[in-house]
DNA sequence: AATGAATGAGTTTTCATTCAT
DNA sequence: TATGAATGAAAACTCATTCAT
């Protein structure tokens, strides 16, 4: 129930305005609904009724405009990839010095998180899952992030300076970039649970950004002599 | 479906040696069944039958045992978490020194995850409830992690010795070191639907734990010059 | 089962002539059946199975149009008591003198009771229930019966003309005329068991109206001196 | 829950004392649970599990003593019948004058229901049932209260000595007599909702006591002239 | 005499989906 | 395009009763 009213009124005005039975803003309508209520309950938990009457429709549109329960969540899952990365392509790290680059892509990432729990829920039910739905949806394999090239280049051009060390792999450094924000916001509840203390709140937030964009910028720094390997650890 | 086995079947065994109706066999045969079927489909998903059949009882003890679907899932939680503990508990990182200490916290971090997917599934769907359930349990405030302590104890030695660098909080830490081996495991599907590639394989794991032993122990590393606080970096 | 019949297959012919889907008329269907239901088992002995085939609809539109078996249970008692209501405002005892509206009434009270088992049934189910859904019923209040206001000024009438004897509080008057018959009714089986002889045959019955009748005028006539308190009695 | 409360701590304190399992301490104690079980919530309503609890034993003692559920309640039935059978016994109204006789009877009988919630309600459930469980107990036939035989001597009395009026049938009488006083009990709750006053208090209890007692008083005066036809009234 | 374990057969309720207009 | 009516299938949960000790 978080943010999508701005598009749903948007769809509802603008349909008002032409006069006329307007498909589209229907769609976006559903759609936003659906998402709300997918984030907040997941597949299974989310009810196409409560889905319907949150957009303020028929829910036998859910069926006329998506076929079923489970093309609307794969359209969910869909929109939500398409949003995040649209954001990313805005970044434009190819403009910055390699070591601002890279602090700006960690606290893009962690700010994005902090800012769609949608996101989140979303993809941890898909996960709960089997990751099925991503896994049959054509469109994701095409929408296979450019972001994993521009964190290479940015790595190679940072090695070139002598700002980061050698032998980080791109995937994986982004994965442990997504990881240490993404943990701390998916697993929030629990973790506040078990250390007996709120990790929800804005001050907690902001000294877990500190830690994060300082953890990860630390281990990409060249070492006095090379300590890259794990098998020299210990 | 994992690996209650052994449990289960002890269980039954024993009961069928005694001769006798056996109430606590059957509590272990459920909670056992119950575990898989949470972890393969979620609170929502599970169906009571299967989890009656997954332990050759029958329904209604589910009821009698444990009260309702919600307090079984509580139990099946608290035993889970009771059950990392002690094998947290087992590490005694305090006769190491402390880069050792550490790798082995790392990998057994590592280690259990990949071991037990059960564990991320019940997390993650506990998590994706709002963790009301771990809330509610009295018993989780209680099991709060001594590891937390020992990572602190671990971290100022290495701080004294000259292995570490200052200023790591050693929540953070722990928060660091288990997300990043829980989101590879917890996000391995949509992962590799969007990158196209098998992170499950028993290779892109062992590579995985390579970086993220690597990856902490720099972050870890003292520096040349102080480089602690976020704001200095870019 | 009783005579639900009359309402219940006008709405389906009507129904079935306008040719298409009344909810109105499933609704009045369910009601009807329910009634049969419930006076026949009470709350908890009846069955919304049974409820929905008596109704020749299936058992999810109880849910649709009455949100649950409680909920169905009030919509039947206020149902109930507004036909009752309806027919004791036809009565218009206002225009016959005292006596003969007196008669009237008790006639009307004992062959509505005697007509209506149902309704006794379920008033006995529902106090059996502590009457907490009559208590919950906020349209029962309102309803409170101008009946009383009716019989009290039939008094004053009376007593003007030497008719009836003074002190009698109306309300006492209704419970005392309304129990005399509901009792004989209400507990007619156990009465027939305990005295060996059917109290259920018409003339048994027509016995007992007469005897009512009397009992209450007689009750009522002015006596040679007053005898009116219960103190002087003995 | 009301006053069985004696019985049982009776029942169990001898069972200590004796210093041996007690079979018929057992007995009682189910018993009397059952019949505040029974009371409270009707026979379908009941739960063999709870009067078990109740009586502080295990529930297959229930089978054990009385074999079903159902025969138990027959069992609460007969004990209800006798115990209000006995105390009817001690009445000796044959000692006293016709009019001193039968206020006390009225009294005695209102007393009694008001006294005993538990009988009002086993017997509203039972004819909630059709009466079947006491039309199927033998004894019941046996026990038909001499109490109409006793009526039937004492209205005599009093038409010879001119204190009652002729032609009163004992059983009617009988009949008025408990259902004044019993409508009034068993309706209390949906009458004090639809006339919106609360008739459980114990003013409105001793006020409807003296309107029972007078109005019966006066219906069996003898009149003027005969008034005792109901087709000579209006 | 007494008990905890176990079960078969229901019961209410839910929900995605389709039908008729 | 839009809607209210209707349904099949399944879900959690209940409960009287029997079994084994």
């Amino acid at each position: 129930m978080v943010d999508n009213g701005k598009d749903a009124v948007d769809a509802r005005v603008e349909s008002a305005r032409i006069g006329k039975r307007d498909g589209e803003a229907s769609r976006r309508l559903l759609l936003a609904a659906a998402r709300a209520e997918f984030a907040a309950k997941g597949l299974m938990g989310a009810r196409v009724d409560e889905i319907a009457r949150g957009a303020g429709l028929n829910k036998q549109l859910v069926y006329h405009y998506f076929g079923s329960k489970d093309d609307l969540y794969v359209a969910v899952l869909e929109r939500v990839y398409a949003e995040i990365r649209e954001q990313e392509r805005a970044l434009s790290l190819g403009d910055l010095p390699p070591r601002q680059a890279m602090v700006k892509l960690i606290g893009f990432s962690f700010d994005y998180l902090a800012a769609h729990p949608d996101f989140i829920a979303l993809l941890n039910d898909e996960n709960g899952q089997g990751g099925r739905h991503l896994a049959a949806s054509r469109r994701m394999h095409e929408m296979h992030s450019p972001l994993i090239a521009l964190i290479r280049r940015t790595l190679r051009r940072g090695v070139a300076l002598g700002a980061f060390r050698r032998g980080i792999d791109a995937l994986q450094l982004y994965i442990s970039i997504a990881g240490l924000a993404y943990f701390y916001f998916s697993n929030n509840r629990t973790l506040s649970a078990i250390f007996d203390r709120d990790l929800g709140t804005t001050q907690a937030i902001a000294a877990r950004r500190r830690h994060v964009v300082d953890f990860v910028m630390t281990a990409l720094r060249p070492g006095p002599v090379g300590v890259a390997s794990a098998s020299r650890h210990g």
